[in-house]
DNA sequence: AGGATTTTTTTGGTATGCCATTCTTGGCGC
DNA sequence: GCGCCAAGAATGGCATACCAAAAAAATCCT
């Protein structure tokens, strides 16, 4: 049975850089394997040959094709011409860029979203919050972790940029095993409940300078910290 | 003769995307569409049908395909599921967004420049604001604009960041005939030239916070404004 | 026996054909 | 005359076949 439906992952953005309707093969397969690159279920490097992956997915190639120039688009794969594709480097120095680069977008999202959100938007963000602390506070990582992805991308939601937010949500795949495992192994969870907390009230006031700030010092400390270490060490 | 060699636009950044080392069919024919789109050679909304756009260009459907697939990916064509592809819309609204989203890649990347860059990176960088100096004072539009673009696309490339380096160019790309358009005409041609004197000072200076300030400022001054003109006059 | 060369095999690149879906248009009924 | 429905035409989606290039393997020569 191919395509089976990878549900252990918990709020994953999806497919928001195009907005397929209805999705077709190659849709199908680019999610297939990206779900199964950023899951780390195919190690970088990996070669992808196109007729076994074809046969084992139950496809032809031609929509597999498709498919890896959509992922090597993405920077999941890098394509070599006359060598096929491989699984890109995931690196820690690369998910340090990459987590930089989206601290960054985030940051830029807060003020704007500070500078446009409704008062009823920022109230939902704050309902969240406090989901994600009673979360916090039974210790159920799980939840934390689905709430908190909600709340990061609300705020990018809600800055009304659709170039940021497909950006936002690119990346955002692309690091979602870090930050999945970052989640399960934070000591210094109570930490990044606090800085949430300031981040709340900074958006409250609607500072975005100070919004965008914390935002960016939480993201840094959370994420690049972590990547900082072996990635493989899961 | 198809894929004539545009070479009337100038110094526009092309598939730092991908790598590929010998550009094969699909590469070819995904920068040939590019280039057309993003010079406004096709209308936006345009469809572009496979079979008619395949026995133009001399190919075959396949390639085709995956070129348009790369360009979906890159936001410059929307595909819609049994529809085909279309011209992604180039409204003055995208525009700005995507110039406030190239404006915070650019100052985050000054800021990281700013800590990692070389005494000789500086100086070169100084080196072609004199010579974009001399074009100003020359009214040379043309080669001001080739080194405008030149300074701020080292100035990406000195972060270091990969991630950010591919982004900047992708969204470049994507606002090249509206930069080239502000170009010829933008008034404040003096007001501009400012601006990038106090950036290089600040860059001097290696003041990794007032380079971003100054240079989103100035970026934002120089094609958000721009974009709110009617982007169909040219 | 070792290395270089040639042959074989694997793999990616491209073209083409068939099928499904959608758009169009002509005809029928209201 | 207007609108709806159906049949045909157009178009995209997918599969397959063939070709070229690169990698691997076997053979031949030294």
């Amino acid at each position: 049975m191919p395509f089976l439906a990878l549900t252990y992952y918990v709020n994953m953005p999806m497919e928001e850089v195009t907005q397929p309707n209805q999705p077709g093969l190659v849709e199908k397969v680019a999610n297939y394997l990206r779900e199964h690159i950023v899951m780390d279920h195919f190690q970088p490097g990996q070669r992808l040959p196109e007729r076994t992956l074809a046969v084992e997915l139950q496809v032809s190639r031609t929509p597999l094709r498709e498919a890896l120039k959509i992922l090597a688009a993405e920077g999941l794969v890098v394509i070599s011409p006359n060598r096929g594709a491989v699984v890109a480097d995931v690196s820690p120095a690369d998910m340090k860029e990459k987590a930089y680069v989206l601290s960054v977008l985030e940051q830029a999202a807060a003020e704007l979203t500070c500078a446009n959100a409704s008062d009823d938007d920022i109230a939902e963000l704050q309902a969240l919050h406090y989901e994600m602390k009673a979360a916090f506070l039974r210790r159920d990582r799980q939840n934390y972790f689905r709430l908190n992805q909600d709340i990061h991308n609300r705020i990018v939601a809600l800055s009304g940029n659709t170039t940021l937010i497909d950006m936002h949500a690119n990346l955002s795949r692309q690091l979602y095993r870090v930050r999945y495992l970052s989640n399960q192994k934070n000591e210094k969870w109570a930490t990044a409940m606090e800085e949430h907390e300031a981040i709340m009230v900074a958006l409250e006031a609607r500072d975005g300078e100070r919004v965008g700030r914390e935002l960016r010092n939480h993201l840094g400390k959370t994420w690049i910290k972590y990547a900082n270490g072996d990635i493989k060490q899961c």
